[in-house]
DNA sequence: ATAAAAAGCGAGCGTTCGCTCGCTTTTTTG
DNA sequence: CAAAAAAGCGAGCGAACGCTCGCTTTTTAT
């Protein structure tokens, strides 16, 4: 699979998405018709995620907010009922965003190789499709209250030891060398992550998503095969 | 050398840095006696790094920094003019630090090989030293005005050109197979930088920073000895 | 077409922010 | 030890913040 291929599914799954978040926050949002509820959600996200990773989530006001999506203070407070929640419901729908992609495009295969390696492409290829919410979530999780905080930590490490479960597994089936695999799976993790921290970078050098999963793979690969010493 | 030989010419370091700093900022620094203004700038810059470090600079308030170092807002003011200036002097300290100590430690080595070594063990060594400084500015870089956002980016590009080089170098000399060293080097930086901006976790799993060093250069050397396909 | 319902609006509220300045306390000088 | 210089203090300023609510505009139902 390539990238191009992943993108067309990300997309059609996203309205779903929209309309789960609004189910889940009915106390929250005032607006009767889903349509429309739907498309300022949208817009609503979609500024909140630009002005937030310019200059910062505290920084950002919500006339800022008002500027940049053009609706009034009063409209947007239709949609959430404090910015404090504005910021959880963009963290709550990034983690269920990914928890959804990487489940469904696990569960094919069987291959712990084939296994591993798909969930790094997958996991680049979600942060390339949707690199503003990677992004954001990333740099706000330590200004998020101690619950919001706690989940968004074990959603981090549950990725982890995914990572860590497939190379354990390839380790047994013969097809990568014994090694230290929850060091191996940091050290992916921090690879993937770079991804879409420093996208500006990668941009610059004019490096596809698919020539970055391919030479993280590549590093993996070179890890487990050489002997540790 | 390990770690624990390190930290003590860094410490020794520390107080000729925070002259230079205010030899640089006379027109800000109101206080005339130099070893009274040494000392509350490091209690200034410890306690603003601590705070801002929880909540974000832009959070952090004059009375929070006022409550943290138990200086009342008008003696504060005597160290900076602005809170603007406040991070210019903190992101300018943490560059000229590390640009300092990672050029001396260089230019005793000769073998290429064993200079890309020390490279990365000695940038790994100053982020342990100096963690709050490191995270600092990664966390903040992107909140800078233009022209220091610029410097910050430079700064960091010029650590990973110094990874290239040397690994050019080492690939020139035999120690390593040929690859893409602008991209090993880049996916060096990443592994490097998780240390210090995922410090909890490497923290909770009791991993020391000399032995996160042998897993990253266990990990460039592999990648280095695999031949690519 | 008209009334009812829904959505959108933005001036204004109380609060908190960065920052100042007249004053007090501490330290140095002669 | 008194006078001068330096350092420290915190109430108060204007500005900007998150948020509300009475009102207008748009959409839907009859």
């Amino acid at each position: 699979m390539t990238y191009r291929d992943f993108k067309k599914s990300v997309d059609q799954a996203k309205s779903d998405l929209y309309r789960e978040t609004l189910a889940r926050h009915p106390e929250a949002v005032r607006v009767k018709k889903e349509a429309t509820a739907v498309r300022n959600l949208e817009r609503i996200f979609a500024a909140a995620l630009k002005v937030a990773n310019e200059k910062g989530f505290a920084a950002m006001t919500l006339r800022d907010l008002s500027a940049a999506t053009g609706m009034s203070m009063g409209a947007l407070y239709a949609y959430f009922s404090s910015k404090e929640e504005l910021l959880a419901m963009l963290q709550e729908q990034h983690r269920s965003v990914t928890r959804r992609i990487l489940e469904q495009a696990l569960d094919r295969r069987r291959d712990p190789m084939e296994r591993l390696r798909a969930a790094v492409r997958i996991h680049l290829y979600l942060s390339e499709a949707m690199q503003p919410w990677f992004f954001f979530a990333y740099m706000e999780a330590r200004h998020l209250p101690a619950a919001e905080r706690k989940k968004s930590m074990e959603s981090e490490l549950a990725t982890e030891k995914l990572f860590e479960d497939l190379m354990t597994e390839a380790v047994a089936a013969g097809a990568l060398a014994p090694r230290d695999c929850r060091m191996a799976a940091s050290l992916t993790k921090a690879m993937v992550q770079d991804w879409y921290l420093k996208r500006w970078k990668h941009a610059g050098r004019r490096i596809t998503v698919d020539q970055y999963a391919d030479a993280v793979l590549d590093a993996v690969e070179s890890y487990g095969k050489a002997t540790g010493h």
